[in-house]
DNA sequence: TATACTTAGTGTAAAAATAACACTTATTAA
DNA sequence: TTAATAAGTGTTATTTTTACACTAAGTATA
């Protein structure tokens, strides 16, 4: 059943269409960008890496900043179309595991003076609100090779718990990453994108106690995999280490 | 340590900053607008219930088209503060609980024929591609009160199972909300702000089975409610209910 | 004022999941 | 041959989860 809103605020509207085009809110929108940001994370070893790029550096600047890369959304690209297309551009992977997690669309956020100085040389509208659409991504580091790219000098792998001060808000970006990262994903799928092809179980554990933080009973976790008719084992061993070489496993996509 | 990028395309770029100006991909930037929209939740008995609005109608439509509430985005308040003003012109309700879940950025999504057209009408920019970042709310129903609203013919409360074809991709937006509701929310806080201030443990348990979409068994529900501090029996009982009359429950916001 | 109707409210036992715990094995290097 | 290193493996106690059916309190009406 409807609820009938008063309508006072209305019926002014619909006697001065012209005049209420003008005075409705939306004359005050306009000169915003949207932009993708994307947080790259990789495992080695036991640690959980993020990639961060030096950002190209305006005339006066020495060193560019640090960043996570990204780029402003082009008219005719959906989001998703943009965060594949960044990471493309810096890796040369497709078809790469990306998820949107976040929206950061504080009015400061492009307003430090540093900042401010590089969308001045880089940027057609430096002056311009950007809203940031923010994704993650998980990439095999074997199989990451970086590219020229437009928008990075260098690019470094950090490990997550480390991270340099970052441009814009990107600090506080990869953080809620990691968060998203912790909360939102099945196992299942970190694995299957982190790891290598093929690992072994401690491999496995490490990048479980590192991605949900936490420890885990190496016999009670072996057990709990064991149950996953997707960790397929092979018939093959580690090579070349100094102690008892541990079994190999893959990871099978369907069913 | 830092892998180097190729420099390439940066040589270049070093060498002729002005036309590297024009050329970088930015160039293509410019003419979007950011927006909210509000999915907003309550709780009737025991439906789940989302308010649709009634478009103002543009001048030769009968009947303006459902939508869920939402307005652009304006040039100096954030994400969190436009989506706050959404929800309080229309219900006059402000510090509710607001959660953003996710941004919508097909470049297709207002092309449809009668949104254009609504466009022309209600916006200074109709052409405009738009992004909206999309929030869910939860209310109490009971101190849900209907105001005028520039955006808002009339609104109605719906079952979230019924939702009738609303306009752009409102549909996809409150289907998406739903999930992200299901999925991301402690029940705790769900309960705390879709019940009414004082609510039985089976208008909780409704409301429960109703969210995550499962049923409980009544006791096995009862014992682990009673592990919840929060949940504070009151001395009140129901009243003019032709049956046994069942206890109330308050919650108790500090821990 | 007794009876029928309706939802509230309550305990126990079996099954399943989780947690805690320590020694032997396979390989390499010295 | 020995030392060093990480791999691999089962059992038991504890906790959590599930399944299940009758009595109680109030209202309406015959």
């Amino acid at each position: 059943m409807f609820i009938r809103v008063f309508l006072t605020l209305l019926k002014h509207f619909d006697k001065t269409k012209t005049i209420n085009k003008i005075s409705m809110p939306e004359r005050l929108s306009g000169e915003l960008d949207v932009s993708v940001d994307n947080v790259i994370f990789g495992f080695d070893e036991d640690i959980l890496k993020v990639l961060v790029i030096e950002r190209k550096p305006f005339p006066d600047e020495k060193k560019g900043m640090n960043a996570i890369p990204g780029d402003l959304v082009y008219p005719m690209e959906s989001l998703d179309q943009a965060a594949a297309r960044v990471l493309k551009d810096l890796t040369s992977l497709e078809g790469l595991f990306l998820k949107q997690f976040y929206t950061f669309g504080n009015p400061e956020r492009v307003k430090d003076l540093k900042d401010q100085e590089w969308l001045r040389n880089f940027r057609a509208h430096p002056e311009k609100r950007v809203i940031t659409v923010a994704y993650y991504s998980l990439i095999k580091m074997d199989e990451y090779q970086l590219l020229p790219s437009y928008f990075a000098e260098k690019a470094e792998w950090v490990d997550v718990l480390e991270v340099p001060a970052l441009a814009f808000d990107h600090n506080e970006i990869v953080s809620k990453a990691l968060e998203a990262l912790r909360h939102g994903l099945e196992m299942e799928q970190i694995g299957f994108e982190l790891l290598p092809e093929k690992f072994t179980l401690t491999q496995l554990q490490n990048l479980y106690e590192i991605i949900l933080n936490k420890k885990f009973d190496k016999r009670n976790f072996r057990k709990n995999i064991k149950k996953m008719e997707h960790v397929i084992p092979l018939n093959e061993k580690q090579e070349g280490v100094l102690h008892k070489p541990a079994q190999l496993f893959k990871f099978e996509k369907d069913v």
